[in-house]
Formats: structure tokens, sequence, C-alpha cells
DNA sequence: TGCTATGGTGTGAAAAATACAATAAGTCCT
DNA sequence: AGGACTTATTGTATTTTTCACACCATAGCA
């Protein structure tokens, strides 16, 4: 073999961690591998990149397989390629998160796994591959980046309450103490792309809230009126 | 060839954005390429990740080829994957930034480039393949994390006067209005990191400008204490 | 010695962040 | 009908941070 065919004895994949929130927290879906190596483990869904396929649109593949979802929220977050990483060769994975609402589809297990299952983070250990790792890196991106742009809305359905949507901050920033409610919500609504539905919550055992959506053309206009989100 | 070889017909690359400060201005460390594809165009530093090389390795051997620096500043910023980015092959490539202090080296051309040489940021256009795209995301990159990170220090000899250093961030940020100067000093030293050294510049026609340095265990002690950097 | 160039310093006003608690509007139960 | 329960909604006072701004100091040099 050629000096040069040997740089072309490697694979790329791409490994999607993705998001969702249900039951007020925060949730990663994993599948159960089906095929060597690792079989039986939990892992990232990922599959290899095929041979005339943008990176983006393996990632948005590997998710469509999952969920049946298109048009998400999709952000490369770091590509990881220790010499080791896989056991069958020189394969180097570009990861991925992903932002869904959990409410509005089911998950169908695609070709590359057994199980599909929503996770609690903190349930999340030992996964396949340099999976810990990679969840570590785009968990840690997800906390930046909500904070900086707004993309919680992504996890909620299209109309929500402002206290659920609290709670989702909550939840992905895990500090160690709760946002403010008086000062959440003044922030958040002095942006000004929120805006009422003329709707409130139902069959609920207590005083409804109002229910909230996010108006994407009002937040453009913020931005160009030279204000940058930030929580 | 069979469907599982047809993964293995690619290969990766690091390309890697010097960044250097030099004549109060930020710049970019590019190369002519000496061979096609692209010959004789200026082109971000960059080879083949070898076989049995881990991609970070990859990029500091690409930089030290260059520059004969070890141990500085590198971060890993974006992987750019479209199918026809390289004219010969499916090649993706693992984008970089380092910050380097231009004043104590001499850069030698490596055997991947005819020519290597420093170019203001303005000066810079119709690199090779996608590099424009690489340059314009690691300089959002680094615009966001100096602003972050204790990483201005990087581009600057271990000494350096105030006025250096926010010069070097007017240039690195570049915004409408210059940082102001007493408020600039005010935030920085503040922050209780940088420590005066007892020295002062030699050699200027005018007031000679006391010289700091940047004392890493003070700024350990900055974060423990729950702080963090932000300009 | 005076001209020129950059270094170095403090204060007041405005804006933003924070801490904090009482009333409102529903359901459910008796 | 009334009371208990649960979550929703709202404003103010204090502290902290940001911002705008101008003058004297100290060196080299002619």
């Amino acid at each position: 073999m050629s000096e040069v065919e040997s740089f072309f004895k490697s694979a790329f994949s791409v490994d999607n961690v993705i998001f969702g929130f249900d039951e007020g927290e925060l949730k990663i879906l994993l599948i159960q591998r089906g095929a060597a190596p690792y079989k039986g483990k939990w892992a990232l869904p990922g599959d290899l990149v095929y041979p005339n396929e943008d990176l983006d649109d393996a990632a948005e593949r590997v998710l469509e397989q999952l969920t049946g979802l298109r048009g998400v929220y999709l952000e490369q977050v770091k590509t990881f390629g220790s010499v080791n990483r896989h056991p069958l060769g020189r394969v180097i994975t570009i990861a991925y998160f992903s932002l869904v609402n959990v409410s509005n589809y089911t998950v169908t297990p695609a070709s590359f796994a057994q199980l599909a299952k929503w996770h609690r983070l903190s349930d999340v250990k030992d996964l396949a591959f340099d999976h810990n790792e990679i969840l570590d890196s785009c968990l840690k991106r997800l906390k930046r980046k909500v904070r900086t742009a707004p993309l919680g809305f992504e996890l909620l359905p299209p109309k929500f309450t402002l206290s659920e949507l609290q709670q989702l901050y909550d939840s992905v920033l895990d500090l160690p103490k709760k946002l403010d409610k008086r000062n959440f919500r003044k922030k958040i609504l002095s942006m000004g792309f929120l805006v009422e539905c003329e709707e409130v919550q139902e069959g609920v055992p207590h005083r409804p809230a109002k229910l909230y959506s996010f108006d994407k053309e009002k937040y453009e206009q913020f931005l160009n009126e030279g204000y940058v989100f930030d929580l």
C-alpha cells in the first residue's frame, strides 16, 4: 500500500446528542447498539457519513431516521479523533447536538439501533466509544448557547407558559440557585419577542397560565436594533 | 469496490489559522501553495492527518513545522466537510486557530509551502479551497474567546504595557468605538491577575509605561473565587 | 526650556442586576 | 357556598455595574 493510500484508510461519522425537554427535565435520546462493537451498550445515535453526503446532511439524516423529524435545530459542536477511539479502525466523528420538541413525535428505532429511549441526564453513564466525552462537550455547549441565543424555545411546543420556559432554563443551566421568577419574566418579556397568545392553559387544577409564543420576526427586529440575547 | 470500502475512500486534514499581533494589528500567517491544487495561491497552513496521529497533534505539527513554536495556544474550531470542497477527493478538514507571539521566532516555510508570510486581515482575499470561510469562523471564534478567557496575553510578549494590551483588544474586536482607556485599565486591573513588573518601557520618546505580566496562579485563584473573565 | 507624545488617574450619572412577598384565579373537596 | 390548595401574576427599593469624560505627569528631543 502506498503512502498516499494509507491516508485514505479512514472514515468519518457523525454523532448526535439529541436533547429534549419532558416532565420538567432535560433529557437525551440514546440508542442501544444492535451490532458490534459495543453491542448492547447505550450510545449516541450516529452513522458513517456517506461518500457523497455533506456533514450537516448526515447529522440531519441520523436524526430523521430516528425521530422522523426534519428542520429541527442542529449545531456542530466538535470533532473527536483520537487514534484509538474506534476499535475497528481510524474513524473520527463530528459531534452535533439537536433540540427537539418531545411532545410531537414518536421514536422509531433506526436500522443501527435495537432500541431508542429518552434518558434523564443524571441516569446516563458508561456509554459506548468516547460518547460520554462527546455528551459532556455538547452539554457544555448547550448551556452556553441557551444564554446567548433564543434556543430554549426549540425544546418547547409552539405555545408555552413562562413557568415552563423558566423550568427549562433551570433544568438546562442546573445552577445552584433557581432563577428568580419575577426577574426572569421581566427580563425575557422586556426583550419583546415573546407574544402573548389569546389562550390560557387548560385542564390544570389551579389558576391557568397565559400561553406565549416566540415571534421570529420580532426577534430579528430586536437584533437589528443592536440588542443581544443574554440571559 | 464494496460498499464498506467506499466509506474509506476519504481523508482528513487540519488547517490552522495562526494569529499574531504585530505593528499594532492582528495578523494571520498564510502560505503560498507549492503544489496543485491551487498552486501559487495563498492558503491556510494545513496538512493531512497521519494515520496514527491525533487531530490536535496534527495541528501542533503543522504549526511547529512552520514556526518552530511548540506549546502555544491552540483551539479546535469547526470541521468543514462539503462534498466538493477539495478537488482531488473527499477530504474534510478540521480547523484550528492558534495564537503566537510574533516577536520571538522566525518563519521557515515548511515542505508544503513555497513561502510563508504574515498578512493583515484586511489584505486577505481569495484564498485556496474554502479557506476564506474557515478564516471567518476562526476570527468569529477568536472575537468571542478573547472576551471570555484570558487569551489576549498569548499574542503579546511576557511583559507588556496596558496600552499594548488595549490596542490588541481594539484590533481583535474591531468595534465601531475603541474601548475607553480608563475603564479598560480599571476593569482588567480589578481582576487582579496582572502583576506590575519592576520595569518600565525603554527607548520610547515619551513617558515610559509600566510593564505588566499575566500571573497564571492569580488567575486560577480568581476563578476559584467564582469570578469569570469578561471584557 | 519648551515642544511633543504617550502614560496615568477619579468621579458622577445612568443602567442593569438583584432581592424580595402579597394578591389573583382557578380546581377540588366538603 | 365556602374554604383549602395550587400556581400565576405583578412592583419597588437597593446594590452593582457600566459608561462618559479631562487633566496633569514624565520621558525624549530639538
